[in-house]
RNA sequence: AGGCGCGUAGCUCAGUUGGUUAGAGCGCUACUUUGACAUGGUAGAGGUCGACGGUUCAAGUCCGUCCGCGCCUACCA
């Protein structure tokens, strides 16, 4: 057997372990179908990013599932995989291309998707890098990428369907639009923040009169797009200026005063301008009362031929010489401040700009309304419950989604458009020709949100469109693991499409994890620099202190503010864990005989218990998805229990040398302590396992404890609990009369009970031990001698002998305030079983311990006085 | 504007369907280098559970109001 280290270095054996386990072939699930079987999906990674916190958590909890499905005997996949990210990966190439002088319009759409296809090859396995690195488990030989042909083909399979259904349109309709990325942007890609804006009240003339209108906006650069104003029916100058035409300044048009219900009556003036081409409310309405949309802006944000005199500025620009030229004019009322929201690019923080453009949408409502019902009715189940009605509300508001990006890298929409005779094609493959034999077709330049094709990657990834065994076999999934943040974006998404192309529900649960937070609850990002790298953590700590930090901090529902002191804590733990194996390793002899029988020790039969007990726990809590309860267990119990009271109670027993049957139940119960924490610890615990005698082949397919107590083992677990209270008190009273340490003493029990007493005569040697007793006795009832500690612990006094008490008045004290403690607890007791309601409305078990409770306390409470009365 | 969540020890958080004496980790204090581990051991201090009111025999837990903090959603120009 292989001497441990003295102290725990992960580094050591991080990348081994993890070699080892994939040379295994451990991390794909058996062919064996008669397996129990358990599948989730990843949520992919971008390839552009590196993994941050909030991956480490979810991938993490993902692990933590996945092995302790595995252990449990399930043929478990976890199917890792990225995803392309339009935007974000097109930006990156971008900028490259822009250091060497050139740029993708120079370069042609070929070869730039031939730039990122070598970015990704050459980066894109950066990720997965990482991933490993966490020790998570996936099966590497089912790895999927979003573009990848079998995937690329799902997305042209599943937007051809809902073209030919209707349910994918195209329109020109007002969308968000960012002028820097220079595309189309779903609802979900934009950030509405409060920003600080001025209100501009602007005068507008009446066609034919000395009269004017005052409209409000936030937004004068738009004005030169109006084409109308509107104003409430109910208001009391709707009558008088109905059917008015107004003059726009600036512009000179004529455009008409409209009525409509929209028209918020208390804000600004009550008027309000119309420009259909920039603002989506103002859309609505234009089309309402079939106004013209004029555009007067193009891609980039800036003023087009539509802007007159302004065409080629800044909308920002142009909105400052605006306000100067109706100042100017004598057209500009006031200017308030106005706090407003404004929406800003998800990706590059730039304003977005709401402007009518041709795009592709899907139709959402069909599709919300069954993954809603998959909800309601229980098919899916959502952890924390409370996050269902948040999706029900966005099910029933949902609006239409558009899908098309103006960039070249992703999944170019299978549309073609003839020239000859303007005829649509929408295909899986690409045609050759029209219907009409032309061969003169262009395809649609646009490509998919990158969340259509995430939308499919439950059923993608497992070979959905040619019914793959996997698909068969693994779908659907049994949870997504993901943070609360994307569920629309996401979730939602994967549940409409799972059901409209799978029939079936694409997981039955969803486990929402809470968001990593810097130390003082701060939402982590690399503006505020507040940033902890995942990597920084791990060589730092160790992978399996971050994993554990982040799974014991894991409450469903709540975010997890990420502590360096607590990742030193758990790296502690880690050494305890290595200190633990380290000693057992020490002594054990060199051929141990596991088949070894005899009669088990207190101690053996209490381990075993606790084990089965904790094991059971552990299982219940973790199918609750109650990482933080499982991993909580596991670190009490390791460290203050196997440690501190199991192995202290048998290492005088190991000094003699000699294995008998608690050799065997200590290293067994080692390995046992070992799987129940391998799901959280991967690495150093299959490390360890690995050092010490084992027959399966590795830990990470090691049957997972089912757990479970006996009677006998309850017994035996309340026996060890007086055990424990005598030895606290005893040793609570060395430590408050300074009695040294390293001092024996000679400690006196007694109890009327019978079996106590026998109890205690059984636990001579532990008692000692854990004492540090040179003598016990144990009698019927105190002697009575002077010059002791005295002490209780329910039907049984303790007194120790000593001859030179440090400071009599200390143990006094010590006395007094255990009588105070015990005072307290009577009065309280006094009160309810005094009060006639609670005796008569109360549970009668309640009841009754309540009364047990106070003879108790009342008893405590006497033999406390006595004792005192000795003393002095 | 609407919706949701949070407020428990110095800090970060647990606390099941209301029921003994409200827990943990870190930090703190004292003692302790005993042959697994000083990343250790033993003991201890520390909380009127945000405030007020209500329901109940019984409230950290349920209800209401208020105060403080955070988040999400939304087309008031």
């Amino acid at each position: 057997m292989d001497q441990l280290s003295r102290t725990y270095e992960p580094q050591e054996f991080e990348k081994r372990i993890y070699q080892f386990w994939e040379a295994g072939g451990w991390f794909a699930p058996p062919e064996d179908e008669s397996l129990a079987r358990f599948s989730i999906v990843i949520p992919p990674p971008n390839i552009t990013g590196s993994l941050h916190m909030g991956h480490a958590l979810q991938y993490t909890l993902h692990d933590i599932v996945t092995r302790w499905k595995r252990m449990r005997g399930h043929a478990a996949l976890w199917l890792p995989g990225t995803d392309h990210a339009g935007i974000g990966t097109q930006m990156v190439v971008e900028r490259q291309l822009h250091s060497e002088k050139t740029s993708r319009k120079e370069i042609g759409r070929e070869k730039f998707l031939e730039r990122v296809w070598q970015w990704k090859e050459q980066y894109g396995g950066r990720i997965t890098q990482q991933l490993r690195g966490f020790g998570s488990s996936c099966d590497w030989s089912r790895e999927r990428f979003t573009m990848d042909p079998g995937l690329s083909r799902t997305v042209r399979t599943v937007f051809v369907s809902l073209f030919k259904e209707g349910l994918i349109y195209r329109g020109e309709y007002i969308v968000n639009w960012c002028p820097r990325c220079q595309t189309a942007l779903s609802d979900l890609e934009v950030i509405s923040r409060e920003t600080a804006g001025k209100l501009y009240h602007v005068k507008y003339p009446l066609k034919g009169s000395r009269d004017y209108v005052v409209v409000a906006t936030t937004r004068p650069e738009t004005m030169l797009g109006d084409t109308a104003v509107a104003i409430h029916p109910d208001d009391d100058r709707a009558s008088r200026l109905k059917d008015s035409v107004v003059v726009l300044p600036i512009m000179g048009r004529e455009i008409p005063v409209i009525e409509d219900e929209f028209v918020d009556r208390e804000f600004g003036t009550g008027l309000v301008k119309v420009t259909p081409a920039h603002d989506p409310n103002d859309f609505e309405v234009g089309r309402r009362h079939g106004l013209a949309e004029i555009t007067v802006m193009d891609g980039t944000g800036k003023m087009n031929e539509n802007a007159g005199a302004y065409a080629g500025k800044d909308r920002f620009q142009a909105r400052k010489e605006i306000v100067q030229e109706l100042r100017k004019k004598k057209l500009l009322v006031k200017i308030d401040d106005h706090t407003h929201a404004v929406g800003h690019c998800q990706r590059c923080d730039t304003i977005v700009e709401p402007t009518l453009s041709k795009q592709w949408f899907v139709r959402t409502k069909p599709l919300a309304d069954a993954a809603k019902a998959a909800v309601v009715d229980g098919r899916i189940r959502i952890i924390p419950e409370i996050w269902s009605k948040i999706y029900y509300d966005w099910m029933d508001n949902i609006r239409d989604w558009c899908i098309s990006r103006q960039l070249w890298w992703g999944h170019r929409i299978p549309v073609w458009y003839c020239d000859d005779c303007g005829e649509v094609t929408c295909e899986v493959t690409d045609p050759p020709a029209c219907r009409c034999g032309s061969t003169r077709i262009r395809q649609d330049d646009d490509v998919l949100d990158t969340w259509f094709s995430s939308a499919l990657w439950p059923f993608s990834t497992l070979g959905w469109r040619e019914q793959s065994r996997d698909f068969r076999r693994f779908y659907p999934t049994d949870v997504l693991i993901t943070g609360y943040d994307i569920i629309f974006f996401w979730v939602a998404r994967m549940i409409m499409m799972g059901l409209k192309f799978t029939g079936e529900v694409p997981f039955r649960e969803v486990f929402l994890t809470g968001l990593v937070r810097d130390a003082s609850g701060q939402k982590m990002s690399k503006s505020k620099g507040n940033t902890i790298e995942p990597d920084q953590l791990m060589s730092e700590y160790g992978t399996d202190a971050m994993r554990f930090a982040l799974a014991i901090q894991s409450v469903p529902g709540t975010d997890i503010p990420l502590h360096p002191g607590r990742m030193k804590g758990y790296r502690a733990f880690a050494n305890k864990l290595w200190n633990a194996t380290r000693f057992v390793i020490m002594n054990l002899p060199e051929d141990l005989d596991e088949e070894l029988t005899g009669e088990l020790t207190f101690a053996d039969r209490w381990i075993e218990a606790r084990l089965g007990q904790v094991a059971a726990q552990v299982n219940a809590a973790m199918s609750l998805y109650k990482f933080y309860e499982a991993a909580d267990t596991l670190y009490h119990f390791l460290w203050h229990e196997f440690c501190d009271w199991y192995i202290e109670l048998i290492k005088p027993r190991l000094t003699s040398g000699q294995a008998t049957v608690s050799t065997v139940v200590l290293l067994k119960s080692l390995r046992s302590v070992l799987k129940l924490l391998h799901p959280f610890m991967p690495y150093v615990t299959e490390e360890l396992y690995q050092k010490l005698p084992h027959c399966e082949p590795a830990l990470i397919v090691a049957a997972y404890p089912p757990g479970g107590v006996d009677q006998a083992g309850e017994q035996i677990i309340a026996e060890m609990k007086t055990l424990q209270a005598v030895v606290t008190s005893v040793r609570n009273m060395r430590s408050e009369n300074s009695i040294d340490p390293a001092r024996k003493i000679d400690l006196i029990l007694a109890s009327q009970l019978d079996a106590s007493r026998a109890f205690l005569e059984q636990r001579h040697d532990d008692l000692c031990t854990l004492t540090r007793s040179k003598s016990l006795t144990v009698g019927r009832a105190h002697a009575g001698e002077k010059g002791c500690l005295r002490g209780v612990v329910g039907d049984i006094e303790i007194s120790i002998p000593i001859t030179d008490f440090a400071d009599i008045e200390a143990e006094k004290n010590r006395i007094q305030k255990e009588i105070q403690k015990a005072e307290q607890e009577i009065t309280n007791l006094n009160r309810r079983l005094s009060n006639h309601d609670f005796l008569e409305k109360a549970p009668e078990k309640v009841v009754r311990e309540a009364e047990q409770r106070q003879k108790d306390v009342v008893a405590r409470r006497e033999k406390l006085e006595t004792l005192l009365r000795r003393l002095a």
